[in-house]
DNA sequence: AGTCGCATGTAAAAGGTTACATGATTCG
DNA sequence: CGAATCATGTAACCTTTTACATGCGACT
């Protein structure tokens, strides 16, 4: 079994779900869409892992919940035992800042304005999220203490990536930097960029 | 073209570089195997992105050395005025710290301290990194300064993991989390765990 | 003697996204 | 009247990983 599949018993060890509750639950754990949680779910139910029933509903389409079995349980436990595959991040703004010096000043500063705008609605969000994870009184003995502290963990990261956000426009603004690029460049057309490629040392990357 | 593609030409803007080298490079921006980047190479040098010189080497294989063309950099340009996809993060340390509830005590803490230990020695390899960077004077005023920013971007994100993770130590032993919900479960076998299951409140996940 | 670094490639398999398909209800 | 939510599924496609394939030199 993959690791979404691991993602789907940790969610459904908590509480019988549908696919589609599902796809919702495991935004944080392990993104997914809907066309890869329906077959791995009839796959691991086939396997044992997970059992379900039909649920008929009115107004509604009518809904598959699953629940984790006892095979489900042991495997979930056996895989808590192993250690962490290292993880993984594709962020295309780590691409464009690393990139920055080849744009002009003021789509670099759009570049980091958009991303500080994004961070803090998503902060905003779960901030909502932990005063009722909070209120529920759930947060330090109970199921919900994964859930309290990966939404306080994705918060302190956020916010801090906020302030590096912010430092890196003050580095702009105070050293000039586009200003000292477009200097060794004379006027900053593509041609002239071209010249000043191996200009500057020879540091990797 | 893929965003692959467009690591690549952020990276060959630099500084012409070999396949062996590029994946080297890349770890920081966009991970790929070189299984990946020899045939888009191929690709991209068919479509005018890039341009090949062989080079002969004694005791070493040959290599071909890639660089940009003035298409390449077109093509860059205008890609650098998108707006970035949204990150994608896989990180299997996550579902381990959201299903902490259904393993012991022992198993929980080493997982936080393993991930410690990781961290810090990423850390402590890029601080290594930092300095070179701020001793060749290139940190504000060239291309290296996205490197750089990248660099501390970086170390700020883990430190702040590794507060969290400290954080999350301290709340563990302060409210006796394990020991609360062993009382909960009496013994804590998987069948008791099971008859736990819809014991606590409702919320999200 | 064995592993690491340099160096390039292909093939197969697994993982993940986008698009196709359907359809009622509720809310603005 | 259009968009969003609920709800499940398949097919085609793209991306990424793992495995296969080779080979010399240096270091332990």
């Amino acid at each position: 079994m993959n690791t979404l599949g691991y993602a789907i018993l940790s969610v459904l060890a908590r509480r019988p779900c549908s696919g589609y509750q599902l796809s919702t639950y495991l935004e944080v754990l392990w993104p997914a869409k809907h066309s890869q949680i329906y077959p791995l779910l009839t796959k691991m139910e086939q396997k044992g892992f997970l059992a379900f029933e039909h649920v008929e509903q009115t107004g509604k389409p009518d809904k598959k919940i699953f629940s984790i079995t006892e095979a489900g349980k042991e495997a979930l436990a056996l895989w808590m035992k192993e250690s962490p595959s290292d993880r993984i991040v594709r962020d295309e703004f780590l691409i464009k800042m690393y990139s920055m010096w080849f744009t002009d000043e003021e789509n670099a500063k759009k570049l980091i304005h958009d991303r500080i705008s994004k961070l803090k609605r998503k902060v905003s969000l779960r901030e909502k999220k932990i005063i009722k994870v909070e209120n529920e009184g759930a947060h330090h003995a109970s199921k919900h203490f994964g859930r309290y502290v990966l939404l306080n963990r994705s918060n302190f990261l956020d916010k801090e990536e906020i302030s590096w956000c912010n430092w890196v426009l003050k580095l702009i603004s105070n050293t000039n930097f586009f200003k000292l690029v477009l200097g060794f460049l004379s006027a900053g057309t593509l041609n002239q960029i071209n010249q000043s490629i191996n200009f500057f040392g020879e540091l990797p990357i």
